[in-house]
DNA sequence: GCCGTTTTCGGCCCGACTGTTTTCAGTCG
């Protein structure tokens, strides 16, 4: 059953938080050994549900004690420890601690010395002036606190926003930077630039020899409304919205080291850092260097600082610590799918769907700008009811492809379809109908809360059909706003694989369906892949990119990815699947 | 608590900013 992972996980990282709180220091070597065994045990599927302690103490970062304790959880459903810790942390206190400037000294303080156990304590102690009484707090500390009281849930230390919302305020500050006479280079780093499906906050790191101007402008900035830290090389600010941003100003010839290591992951930064050590150097933000004398062995670019470690550049996406810095070393990491290898788009909406926003001529034209080989066309089948396209209308369009097809002749015009998966497999139209399309998308539109075993049957039902060539945004989530439906997805890849049914790599930064992880797994399945737009107006064609992306962070070689291959390759693909 | 081609003990990434201090502790990433 699924979640078995995540169970043990939400333990294993509670049993850090409380003994954070516990040991009073967040750099302690317990803590940072249980969030290692979190990161290790992340690497694996449910099956170290099943695993004996030996199986266990296998896997990188989990020891003989932590062995023990998932030991304990999975045949008891407790963890002793944990349990003593939750008693000399309640929730009351454990919440107190999420606040930002709440750390374990401040919190073990407030709690002896004014007997604050709770947010409600610490508004009264606030109010009454008691914290700036303390020996070494003061009325700046008191007022910190107060303002993080206010902006509780708006900015705590756990609220993770999604991509589709981070994104695209990073590009404008980006972009806002990049005009000023001082900024030599901008670049967004952190987990966005990994591309995560959620956003902690954003890190923008810029290249400057001047770095007043630059903090100034952005502190200046509209989206800006609140200052938490400025220094003469960091700035944190929060934004309207309650996204925190945080500026880092570098020299030029830092700029490498710096993108680097803003961007993380922490665990692949540890990994590289440590590769440094090992040939008696030291990395930082500001340059891969010799560890006695400090004479800098590259600092400008990610490029070469890789490269002076031995190691092939990874790609953002790709590094969290899971395998690729050994891959790279090896050089064995996957060739992955890029913007220009992209040939066509499978994907594609025009005004005929009720959301459609730009007719078909336009989206065609716009394709061809691209230098797209292939293009098809796929509105919404009959059985979405707002959206959905007749069997008349349908036929009508096909008319006017062929006669677009003759003003783009270097571009096959594929007429297609996105299918709607009914609750019960069934698909839209009929058979004949279907087979008489050059292209069929199938995805699931509605009845999202289906069981797992109905969502399964139905998904598999579909790649069964043999108009069918691929599965649209597989799980139907919108990151942040709606779960994706619950699937057995080893049994739904593993018929992806089966029937030869690619999954789509959907790029709305929404949907990023499906998820880097099911990539993962898909591929080692053997599954092929589409990278889609799913555009619904022309300027979201432009949307490949985060495809692309999605791809990286699911380790997807371009091989196996449909719409990097050429036209003839492809189409002789549509069409065996057609015969089979 | 974890780990090992210098080690089974003694290390474990490290710098920026704030607030309260006269040199540093706490927090954060």
């Amino acid at each position: 059953m699924a979640g078995e992972k995540d169970d043990i996980i939400a333990h294993l990282e509670e049993l850090a938080h409380l003994t954070m709180l516990d040991e009073g220091n967040p750099q302690s070597f317990r803590v940072r050994a249980y969030e290692n065994a979190v990161h290790g045990l992340a690497a694996h599927g449910d099956e170290i549900a099943r695993m004996s302690k030996a199986q266990l103490v296998a896997i990188d970062g989990v020891g003989k004690s932590t062995a023990d304790k998932i030991r304990e959880l999975l045949d008891t459903g407790k963890i002793a420890k944990l349990e003593a810790l939750r008693a000399k942390f309640p929730p009351s206190v454990v919440e107190l601690s999420r606040l930002p400037g709440m750390g374990p000294k401040t919190l073990a303080r407030l709690r002896v010395e004014l007997d604050v156990e709770s947010i409600a304590d610490l508004r009264r102690a606030i109010a009454g002036k008691e914290i700036r009484a303390l020996k070494g707090f003061g009325a700046k500390t008191e007022e910190k606190l107060a303002h993080a009281i206010e902006r509780l849930g708006l900015t705590g230390k756990d609220r993770r926003a999604p991509i589709a919302d981070a994104l695209p305020i990073a590009r404008r500050i980006v972009a806002a930077l990049s005009e000023l006479p001082q900024a030599e280079r901008v670049q967004y780093c952190g987990s966005l630039r990994r591309f995560r499906e959620t956003i902690g906050d954003i890190d923008i790191v810029v290249a400057a020899t001047e770095p007043a101007p630059i903090m100034a402008a952005f502190v200046a900035l509209p989206v800006v409304t609140e200052v938490l830290a400025s220094g003469p090389t960091k700035t944190s600010v929060i934004t309207h919205d309650g996204i925190q941003i945080d500026l880092r100003v570098v020299a030029p010839e830092s700029f490498g080291a710096a993108v680097m290591y803003f961007t993380g992951s922490k665990a692949h930064n540890i990994k590289l850092r440590q590769r440094a050590i090992d040939r008696g150097w030291t990395l930082n933000e500001y340059a891969l260097a010799h560890a006695d004398s400090e004479e800098v062995i590259v600092s400008d670019t990610e490029e070469a600082i890789y490269a002076a470690l031995d190691l092939a550049w990874i790609p953002p996406p790709m590094r969290e610590d899971t395998g690729e810095v050994e891959r790279a070393a090896e050089g064995t990491l996957p060739a992955l799918p890029t913007l220009d290898g992209l040939r066509g788009d499978l994907h594609v909406h025009t005004t005929l769907s009720g959301d459609g926003r730009s007719p078909i001529e336009d989206i065609v034209a716009a394709a061809h700008e691209r230098g797209y080989r292939y293009l098809a066309i796929t509105d919404h089948g009959e059985d979405l009811a707002i959206n959905g396209v007749s069997r008349a209308q349908l036929s009508a369009q096909k008319q006017e492809l062929q006669a677009l097809s003759e003003r783009y002749p270097a571009m096959t015009l594929l007429h297609g379809c996105e299918l709607n998966i009914g609750p019960d497999g069934g698909l839209d139209y009929d058979l004949d109908f279907r087979l008489g399309l050059d292209w069929c998308v199938a995805a699931v539109h509605s009845h999202f809360d289906l069981d797992p075993a109905t969502q399964t049957k139905r998904i598999i039902k579909a790649m069964h059909d043999p108009a069918v060539h691929v599965i649209g945004h597989l799980s139907g989530r919108q990151i942040g706003r709606r779960p994706g439906i619950e699937l057995d997805i080893d049994a739904v890849l593993e018929a992806a694989a089966e029937t030869g049914t690619a999954i789509e790599i959907n790029s709305a930064l929404a949907r990023l369906d499906a998820s880097a992880e099911v990539l993962r797994r898909a591929h080692d399945l053997g599954v092929l892949f589409l990278i889609d737009t799913d555009a619904h107006h022309v300027s979201e064609l432009d949307r490949m990119q985060w495809g692309v992306q999605q791809a990286a962070r699911g380790w997807v070689p371009a091989e196996r990815v449909l719409n990097t291959w050429t036209k003839k390759k492809f189409l002789s693909w549509v069409r065996a699947r057609r015969a089979r």
